[in-house]
RNA sequence: GCCCAGGUGGCGGAAUUGGUAGACGCGCGAGACUCAAAAUCUCGUGUCCUUUUCGGACAUGUGGGUUCGAGUCCCACCCUGGGCACCA
């Protein structure tokens, strides 16, 4: 009988859902160790599931059905991001409200999660755009306006002039408009933010207490990116004004040889000597100008003010120049340039002919090159010559901070994030503004604000809101002084309903029939958290997980969560190629369509041909050719299972000594290689062992009923159809969801068979087999003698020494 | 430019407390089955030298080093992928 992967697969989905997936669902506070395994939820387009999504949702199914079979309480759920600009986009092509067609979008994905044999917990499943959903985006939303963690300040955002629509940075790469390829330029809106900022010292530190790649954290630490400095004050020459510099090398203050403004800085034109006034003022213009358009020189420019200030330790009188190579937005806006010691400033010096003096140099080397950026000793630093850099940052800011001329300093590269967007298909921010009482935040009870179902929402022209057209949704009460007042117009960004959807499943009442209700029960998130293994794209790296990372320790300072990080466990998928070894898009016709490869080969070929790619972290391609490999092993599989069922199981025949070591030592291979998440490694041990049970067959007529079934139960996280199908076969009733998963007998893993490599010099020349583990150096001595290798490399030469390591190899180094 | 990851057969990849390099799969070659093809099965398959056998030499990006022994450790360089990019 052939393997009709298409009729044995719906079959059991259809088991499955008839049994409406009760084998999956997860019960709270059951009494067995929990674990909590989570997918990122995919992002609900119309091109569906791809090859990607399978990857990690198949390693986090093989890990869930593992776990389970291991005892565990396990919760792996699956739900859908939908709200955000790709398929607002989308809609504005098609002409179509979003509420028309996402919800067809998110069944296809369902049907395709289901068609592939997931083992989700279905009655947990969640949907960003649900109202019930967003309802709690938005209550979290007022909780930090509460907090005073949101403020409204203007900025900029990318503005296509001929769309007359604000674009994401995406859409805007290189100041060209995505769709029309016009040039772009930045327009300043009135914008919602959030105070991340304020967790930057925390998202920093605790990064500390997770499991993660090195490098995703390394990410994160980069994207916070803190330094520790001084803010120095510099008197102006002949005036009180002072301004103020960031450094984080106050011991090359010494070497200071100027100070730049960035244009936007308020003293900027203030302190402009009038003779150099007019070239200032058109410096800063043309520098804001290009800034509007989104134009960035990697040339060097700047404009000297005509005045200067005066060192505060050595009282050396420097120029004031204005550059738009030192940027407004961090630190104060000036520096001290100290181009010696600094790359920019060293260029900037070079091109307008300022000086460079040397304060420091290397400890050990003599020859160096300016600019010189490392740490070592200071010279030509008055009293502070000969400390080392380290310490002359202390004693120099100490001082320096006694005469009251400076201050310590923490800054960060990490913004505050913008949360507003000028769309339609986000969550409606929850802010009234009212003519009387200002901007007032909406009461709890009135929640959700929920998307008006218009039919156009073309852009407003002015880069606002296309919800800014829509007057009778608009249109309100003031929840404060009940006056006429206006619905706030932006919506949130995507990132906003990802935030925390791992606790949406968790929260899900399971038991309310049809409608989809959140209940906060902090004893069930008590129970669940954190997130045991979250696999994902390192796409995500910085973005998605640092905005969850912040939104979770909001949630705990207001004590709506007990613990501090939701992501114990982090894991990468890598990115799976096109067969030409190129990133897959439609424009390269590289694209593997998972719907296809099921179609063709079934669900169970796809989930292990993913796995079997190479290791789960790796970025590999795609092989046409390949996933036959996998495909003619499950082929195997089934034939073999014919064959020992056709075979009435012969007692004297059943056991072999062979077989019974393989075995134990795949189920060894098999449950450590499933929780490292080695796949790969698993699935070439079973081929092997299958090579091995088919040989006993057909060599030794040997039919292992026992150890084939035992077999099946280790395939069964990988391609659960086929071995459930199997194990039906030899009349098994129930689920193998419910099968205790194999034991292996520590004692038996041991070899009974040892090899021990003979080298002469390092190099391999012949191989002892001996069935004793403890064989002396002096047996294999005598032993050796009887090889070939003994008249050729050993008979009457000189051995200086032997190398033996038990039960491995023996080394004769000869002269 | 800086930070991170990685370079192993024709291809995807195995092998790290330093101890048989190339497991497993693809592809390729030969054979079996077949009228034939597909499918399946069996055997072979790093490169080179050797008439064959026996065997040997060379091989893990490049060049050095440590070691009885290096894909694995150290130094320098080259290349690929990812991230950040005037952050003082």
């Amino acid at each position: 009988m052939k393997y009709n992967f298409r009729k044995i697969e719906k079959k059991w989905q259809n088991v499955w859902q008839k049994k409406k997936f009760l084998m999956w669902r997860t019960i709270d506070f059951v009494k067995k160790p929990k674990i909590y395994i989570l997918d990122m939820f995919p992002y609900i387009s119309g091109e569906g599931l791809h090859v990607g999504h399978v990857e990690g949702y198949t390693a986090t199914d093989i890990l869930s059905r593992f776990y389970r079979m291991n005892g565990y309480n396990v919760l792996h759920p699956m739900g859908y991001d939908a709200f955000g600009l790709p398929t607002e986009n989308f809609a504005i092509k098609i002409k179509k409200n979003p509420l028309s067609f996402v919800p067809k979008h998110i069944d296809r994905f369902r049907k395709q999660l289901r068609s592939i044999g997931f083992s989700y917990d279905w009655s947990r499943e969640i949907a960003t755009i649900d109202p019930e959903y967003y309802k709690w985006t938005q209550l979290m939303f007022l909780k930090m306006y509460e907090k005073g963690l949101v403020y409204e300040k203007e900025a900029p955002i990318n503005f296509c002039p001929s769309c007359k629509t604000g674009l994401a940075d995406e859409e805007a790469i290189g100041g060209r408009c995505e769709r029309c390829g016009s040039q772009t330029e930045i327009k300043y809106l009135k914008q919602w933010h959030i105070k991340i900022t304020l967790y930057a010292e925390r998202l920093l530190n605790d990064l500390e207490t997770l499991d993660w790649p090195e490098n995703i954290k390394e990410m994160q630490r980069n994207w916070i990116g803190k330094s520790e400095g001084y803010e120095v004050l510099f008197s102006l020459e002949n005036s009180n004004e002072k301004i103020a510099v960031f450094t984080t090398r106050l011991d090359t203050i010494y070497g200071a040889t100027f100070v730049v403004l960035s244009p936007h800085h308020p003293l900027a034109l203030k302190i402009t000597q009038p003779d150099y006034l007019l070239n200032v003022e058109n410096y800063i213009y043309e520098e804001i100008k290009k800034e509007r358009f989104g134009i960035y020189e990697k040339e060097i420019t700047g404009v000297f003010t005509g005045s200067y200030v005066i060192n505060p330790l050595n009282n050396k009188k420097i120029p004031i120049w204005i550059s738009s190579y030192v940027l407004a937005g961090y630190g104060t806006g000036a520096i001290m340039g100290v181009p010696a010691h600094d790359e920019r400033d060293f260029n900037f010096a070079k091109k307008f002919d300022l000086e460079i003096i040397q304060v420091v140099k290397p400890e050990k080397r003599i020859k160096i090159e300016l600019p010189y950026v490392e740490e070592g000793i200071l010279i030509s630093s008055g009293e502070y010559s000969g400390f080392k850099s380290d310490e002359a940052r202390e004693k120099i800011g100490q001082d320096l901070i006694d005469r009251g001329l400076a201050k310590k300093t923490v800054y960060y590269k990490l913004r505050d994030w913008i949360f507003s967007r000028q769309r339609y298909w986000g969550e409606p921010i929850p802010l009234i503004r009212c003519p009387q009482c200002g901007v007032v935040p909406l009461k709890e009870k009135d929640l959700p604000v929920t998307l008006p179902k218009v039919k156009s929402y073309e852009p407003t022209g002015t880069g606002e809101s296309p919800l800014k057209n829509i007057k009778i949704w608009i249109k309100t009460r003031c929840p404060q002084c009940k006056g006429p007042a206006e619905r706030e117009t932006q919506t949130m960004p995507q990132w906003a309903g990802s935030c925390w959807y791992y606790l949406a499943y968790i929260l899900k009442n399971q038991k309310s029939k049809g409608k989809y209700e959140i209940v906060w029960d902090k004893n069930k998130l008590k129970y669940w958290l954190p997130v045991d293994f979250y696999v994902g794209g390192a796409e995500h790296a910085v973005l998605h997980l640092l905005y969850a990372r912040f939104w979770h320790k909001f949630l705990y300072d207001i004590g709506w969560v007990h613990n501090k990080e939701p992501f114990q466990k982090l894991f990468n998928q890598g990115l799976i190629l096109g067969p030409d070894g190129q990133k897959m898009s439609k424009s390269k016709g590289n694209v593997i369509n998972p719907d296809e490869v099921v179609k063709e080969y079934g669900a169970d070929t796809l989930r292990m041909y993913e796995m079997f790619l190479g290791p789960l972290e790796a970025e590999k391609p795609w092989s046409v050719e390949g996933i036959k490999g996998v495909f003619r092993f499950l082929n195997r599989v089934w034939s073999l299972a014919q064959k020992l069922k056709k075979e009435k199981p012969d007692k004297s025949k059943k056991s072999d000594e062979e077989i019974k070591y393989a075995l134990n030592s795949l189920i060894y291979e098999t449950t450590e290689g499933i929780k490292k998440m080695r796949f790969n490694v698993v699935i070439s041990k079973m081929m092997v062992f299958e090579d091995l049970l088919r040989a006993k067959i057909e060599k030794e007529n040997i039919y292992d009923r026992e150890a084939f079934l035992t077999f099946i139960k280790l395939l069964f996280p990988f391609a659960p159809h086929l071995s459930q199908e199997i194990w039906s076969l030899f009349g098994k009733k129930n689920l193998l969801d419910f099968e205790p998963w194999p034991k292996y007998d520590p004692k038996l893993l041991e070899k009974k068979q040892f090899s021990i490599v003979v080298q002469i010099n390092g190099k391999k020349r012949g191989i002892l087999i001996s069935d004793k583990e403890t064989l002396t150096e002096k047996e294999i001595k005598e032993k050796v003698k009887a090889l070939p290798l003994y008249e050729k490399y050993l008979k009457n030469k000189k051995i200086s020494k032997i190398i033996f390591v038990k039960g491995k190899i023996i080394n004769f180094v000869v002269k």
